[in-house]
RNA sequence: GGCUAAGUGGCAGAGUGGUCAUGCAGCGGCCUGCAAAGCCGUCAACGCCGGUUCGAUUCCGACCUUAGCCUCCA
C-alpha cells in the first residue's frame, strides 16, 4: 500500500517513494532550547510522530532525525538575563523539551543532533560551499551568494526580486546582496564562539540542519523527507535547499513536509500579545491523551485554531473511548489486521481528523462487536493514544476510600427514599472532581474530566 | 506593498462533479426517583459574482474576507 503526502515544492499530493527500497530518511526541524515548550512546539513535533509511527509500519528502517538547536543568540540573552552560562539553559530546556514530549506519548527519534556537537562539521560544510564558489567572505562574515544559485525560491515560490522589492530590512553593508544569508559570523566574547578559519564565530541559523543531515546521511546521497513548522518554509528551508544543493552534486531532499501553525484567538502565539500557551501547564490539567487528541482534530496543513473547547470536547470524547476499551475483556492479540484501517486512512496525506471519525464510527460498533472493540483500542494507539491506561490529572488526587464510603452512603439514602440528601451527596462528589454514574445495581465514579 | 494558503451548518472540522461526513451543541423520544452516561431519531452548510457543465459546495476566473511568511519564530 502507498502512502500520499503533500510536498511543499511541487504543491501536490504525491505518491511517496523513498530512494532506498527498505528504508526511509527524515529530518524535522526540533526546538531552540531557550525557553519552555508551547503548543505550537508540541504540533511540530506530534505530526512528524504520526508520520513516523506510519513509515514504521510500512519500512523496516525509518532514519527520523529531529536536532536540538543549543547555539543562537536568544539562548544567550536568555543565560544572560537569568544570570546562567548558555549551557545551563540549554540543558535545562533540553531536558523539560524531552520530558514534554515523553508525556504527549511523541515517541523519541532515531537520532537527536546537537549543533554544539557537530561544529567541525558546520565549518566543513562551510569550506565546501565556498570551494565551489556559492560563498563569499566579507567582514568576518561568510556569506551564501543567492545570486550563484539560480534555483533560489523554488520552495516558497518567490523571486529574488520579489523578495527584495518586498524586503523590510536594512541591508547589511557587507552583504552583495540583500537575500544572502550568513553561513558564519563573528563572535565577541560574551557569546559562545568557535575558532574556524575566518575567526572565532558561530554559525548562522540555516547552516546546522544542512550540515547534520548530510554527516548522518552522506554529502552525495538525497534526504527523503524534510518537515518543519509552515513559518520555516522562507526563509530556513528554502536557504537550507540552497546550502544543500551548492555543497554537493546531489538533489537535497525530495519531500517537503509542512505542519500548520497553532493559532489562539485566531492569531499566531506570540510573547507580545501574551498568548502563549505552554505545554508544562496544559499538562497540569489536562490528560496527555486529550491533549494529543485535540492536537490532531485538524488536518496538519490547516491552522488549528486553539481554545478552551478544543480540549473539552477532545476530553470528552477521549473519555467516552476509554470508557469503552476498559470493558473490554478478550485478548486483543486474538485478531489479525486490526490496524489495517487506521493505517490507510492515515496513507492518504495523514488525515488524522477522519482517522478521528473512524475512531467514533468504531466506538458506535464496538458496542456489539468486539472485533471492533479492539480495533478502536489498537487504531487508537497507532497515533498514539492509549485509550486503557487513564492518567489522572495531576492536581486530582483523591482519596478513593472517601468516595466509595460516600458513594455508599448515597445509596443508603437513595434506598431510604431520601434523594434530596442523595442529591446533596452527588453535588459534593462533583465538587470534589468526581463524576458518578448509576449503573444497574451499582454507582460506578471516575474522574470528571472537564474538571 | 509582495508572496503563500484558506473561506463548509450554532461551534469544531473532513470530503465530494449528481446518494450519509464525523464530533460537540440543539430538538424529539427511550432509560432514570431526578440527574449523568448511554441508546434511537431529527434539524441544519458549503464567502460573493460570473464561467464551464445536463448538473458545481467540488473545476476555472474576478472580487471580498481571514491567517501565515517577507524580521526571531514550530
Amino acid at each position: 500500500m502507498t502512502i500520499k503526502i503533500f510536498n511543499t515544492i511541487s504543491k501536490k499530493k504525491e505518491i511517496f517513494q523513498s530512494t532506498q527500497p527498505n528504508s526511509v530518511t527524515m529530518y524535522v526541524c526540533g526546538p531552540t532550547v531557550y525557553s519552555h515548550p508551547h503548543i505550537g512546539n508540541a504540533r511540530a513535533a506530534l505530526v512528524p510522530d504520526v508520520l513516523f509511527r506510519l513509515l514504521k509500519s510500512k519500512y523496516q528502517n525509518v532514519l527520523y532525525i529531529r536536532n536540538i538547536t543549543d547555539v543562537d543568540d536568544k539562548i544567550s540573552e536568555a543565560a544572560f538575563k537569568q544570570n546562567k552560562t548558555v549551557y545551563e539553559i540549554s540543558n535545562k530546556f533540553i531536558k523539560i523539551y524531552q520530558d514534554n514530549m515523553a508525556s504527549l506519548n511523541i515517541l523519541e527519534p532515531t537520532l537527536q543532533p546537537k549543533v554544539t556537537d557537530n561544529m567541525l562539521n558546520i565549518i566543513g560544510t562551510i569550506e565546501k560551499i565556498l570551494m565551489n564558489g556559492f560563498a563569499y567572505v566579507s567582514d568576518n562574515h561568510v556569506l551564501f551568494d543567492t545570486n550563484k544559485y539560480k534555483n533560489y525560491g523554488e520552495l516558497s515560490k518567490r523571486t529574488l526580486d520579489e523578495m527584495i522589492d518586498g524586503a523590510r530590512i536594512d541591508i547589511a553593508d557587507y552583504k552583495k546582496s540583500p537575500r544572502d544569508f550568513i553561513l558564519w559570523k563573528p563572535s565577541d566574547r560574551n557569546q559562545p564562539g568557535w575558532e574556524s578559519p575566518w575567526g572565532m564565530g558561530r554559525p548562522g541559523w540555516h547552516i546546522e540542519c544542512t550540515s547534520m543531515i548530510k554527516n548522518i546521511i552522506g554529502d552525495d546521497n538525497t534526504l527523503d523527507i524534510h518537515g518543519g513548522g509552515n513559518d520555516l518554509i522562507f526563509p530556513h528551508h528554502e536557504n537550507e535547499i540552497a546550502q544543500g544543493s551548492c555543497m554537493s552534486s546531489s538533489k537535497y531532499c525530495n519531500f517537503w513536509f509542512h505542519n500548520g501553525i497553532v493559532l489562539v484567538n485566531k492569531k499566531k502565539m506570540s510573547k507580545s500579545l501574551g498568548n502563549v500557551i505552554l505545554l508544562d501547564d496544559l499538562l497540569g490539567q489536562n490528560t496527555p491523551n486529550s491533549i494529543r487528541l485535540a492536537l490532531l482534530s485538524a488536518h496538519y496543513r490547516q491552522p488549528l485554531n486553539w481554545s478552551d473547547s478544543t480540549l473539552i470536547e477532545s476530553s470528552n470524547l477521549i473519555k467516552k473511548f476509554s470508557i469503552l476499551a476498559k470493558s473490554y475483556t478478550g485478548d486483543i492479540n486474538s485478531y489479525n489486521n486490526l490496524e489495517e484501517e487506521m493505517i490507510s486512512i492515515l496513507s492518504d496525506d495523514l488525515n488524522t481528523p477522519e482517522a478521528i471519525k473512524y475512531l467514533s464510527e468504531l466506538a458506535k460498533s464496538a458496542k456489539k462487536n468486539q472485533r471492533d472493540l479492539a480495533a478502536l483500542i489498537k487504531s487508537a494507539d497507532f497515533i498514539g493514544l492509549n485509550l486503557l491506561v487513564s492518567t489522572p490529572h495531576t492536581k486530582n488526587i483523591i482519596d478513593e476510600d472517601l468516595v466509595r464510603s460516600m458513594i455508599n452512603e448515597r445509596v443508603k439514602a437513595r434506598v431510604a427514599g431520601d434523594f434530596k440528601k442523595a442529591d446533596k451527596i452527588r453535588d459534593k462528589l462533583l465538587s470534589m472532581g468526581i463524576l458518578i454514574k448509576d449503573l444497574e445495581g451499582e454507582t460506578v465514579w471516575d474522574y470528571n474530566p472537564d474538571n
